[in-house]
DNA sequence: CCGTGTGAAATCGTTCACAGCC
DNA sequence: GGCTGTGAACGATTTCACACGG
């Protein structure tokens, strides 16, 4: 009964631009240092000249999702991080696993930043029969035959893929059977995965060519 | 004398849409896989296929830069490499310095994948005297107070910053007086950089929410 | 034929400018 | 007066469709 007639005043999801997220989750990282400073309202103004965009970009990336300023005012900031990480999704708590104990593996394994945001490494995933059953950082790491096993009983959701390139896709295919809904690939590598499962790809030699590509042409890029 | 007059079929490189540099790396990327697996030419339909763009799309990203392409053949996968690598500016070698020798920080020492896209890590900085002095995976590690010194002497163009966040913006304006033309900043903050400074941001925890946003609303996000 | 290069059309994203509210 | 929300204008990027080359 509650079909598509009610009255829309938000941007279907699907429909906002990739751009508008990724902003998002930079207005979100600068409200939370402002909040820390004590600083209680700020306007699209403001918080767009911290970050280099116009304020009519933050006042139209917001109300993609709703009605969040108080005109004469500004946003609340307190209240801005409570609407931004709804709309990311960050106010409940995701289960991640990482697969691939390597150096890159092992420093996100120990990275302070994710539990802030609303992430939890319950358990790491390694080839190598050697790695199996240490602990690192805290993190129990497995081997890769419990794979399916551990990412049911943990309810694991997102992965993080930080194994060599050759091995990225079929650790993909398992991690996509065991029924994960997200992967983080830091494998350079482009990965083929089902429609179902969303992917971002970090390629740490593709930004240092962004930042090559920018000295080169003597453009200040961002 | 070689004024503006020339007739100028690639646009000029400031006009280049980020979006287009982005994909430049990632059609480098493919080739060098599909060079490895000994093919010798491929179509823009092919390569886009393999990367989830449109064959309009890679055509007109490279022709931005020049004629490159051979009607009838398709891209000769060797001839293509090379181009790209120019275009990228990684035809020649990069010096890199990394500050902030952490868990991200020594990770980034020993990956990999640096030295074959044209980059070499040549100097790494930590605040801490303990770490001064060390050397890990071959690289050596000095203390910030000879930052300068080493910047000038090795040459050091750009810099990777994996330093903590409260550190971020003093180590990015102790790099740019030394004269380092771009940075990539792991720290999860915003930093204000000279225009003549090219600045590329990778915030790890971000990437996290926008897969939390894609699963959340069941987009694939690509 | 197959496949590139490219104007023209369509789509998408950003900025403008102002009505309305505190 | 300050500031949001928003249609309309603008600018940028992507797709289309086809002329031309091997």
């Amino acid at each position: 009964m509650n079909s598509g007639k009610r009255k829309l005043d938000q941007t279907d999801p699907k429909d906002v631009p990739k751009a508008v997220v990724n902003r998002l989750s930079l207005y979100l990282r600068e409200l939370q240092h402002l909040l820390r400073n004590g600083k209680t309202t700020i306007s699209s103004n403001q918080l767009g000249r911290l970050l280099g965009f116009s304020d009519a970009q933050v006042r139209k990336d917001l109300t993609c999702f709703g009605h969040f300023g108080h005109p004469g005012i500004g946003y609340r900031c307190e209240e801005l991080v409570s609407a931004i990480r709804r709309i990311l999704g960050t106010d409940r708590l995701w289960t991640v696993a990482l697969l691939g104990v390597g150096n890159l593996g092992r420093a996100l394994l120990g990275y302070k930043g994710f539990a802030a945001k609303g992430f939890r490494i319950v358990a790491a995933f390694d080839a190598d029969p050697r790695k199996a059953n240490t602990t690192i950082d805290g993190i129990r790491v497995y081997s890769l035959d419990s794979l399916d096993e551990i990412v049911r009983q943990h309810q694991i959701q997102l992965v993080m893929l930080t194994v060599p390139a050759a091995a990225a896709q079929a650790a993909a295919d398992v991690v996509v059977a065991a029924g994960v809904s997200g992967i983080v690939n830091f494998a350079p590598v482009t990965l083929s995965l089902p429609e179902h499962v969303s992917l971002v790809g970090v390629d740490l030699a593709t930004e240092l060519e962004q930042i090559s590509f920018s000295v080169a042409n003597r453009i200040n890029s961002r």
